[in-house]
DNA sequence: AAAAAAGTTATCTTTTGTGATAACTGGTAT
DNA sequence: ATACCAGTTATCACAAAAGATAACTTTTTT
């Protein structure tokens, strides 16, 4: 069960730019930072942090509650 | 606006341990960390990280997605 | 009023998230 | 085949979150 909840987040925010059709490189660009680090956190392989979540919400047009519904 | 969604969330992090009468350092030693921390993420003085919030919702027995309901 | 408990703030060290670069894979046009 | 786009992974430097201590104020209890 380690880092699950990264995971879930990481999920949440793939799920929500596919369903808006938007390319992981492209939703990076709206947040400022690079694919790489986009890539890293949708797979959950980084800890966020609540700034973090924000701007990745603000890019894809959400609320943060958004992010932990599953 | 700046920091304010750090400032909401430990509004309702506060919000949630007064409803469980819990004192503040009584909720820092559940989550095993110094009281002077909580105080810290509760006057949203921390930019806290997923973990963090998880531990906090744990020790408080509420779902994360409560945090950010406001 | 004194003592105890609760909460705040400043500051320090350690740990780690962020931001960046580069090298790579897989898919898909050209 | 080869250029191009999308995504992944490893690695680095730097900024900042976490963790801790201590001194302080405020609130509550006795």
């Amino acid at each position: 069960m380690k880092n699950s909840l990264q995971i879930e987040v990481g999920k949440r925010i793939q799920k929500i730019r596919i369903e808006k059709n938007i390319s992981q490189q492209d939703l990076a660009a709206k947040c400022n930072f690079e694919k790489s680090n986009m890539s890293r956190l949708e797979a959950g392989r980084s800890n966020a942090t609540l700034s973090t979540l924000e701007i990745v919400c603000k890019a894809l047009g959400v609320n943060i509650v958004e992010l932990f519904k599953f």
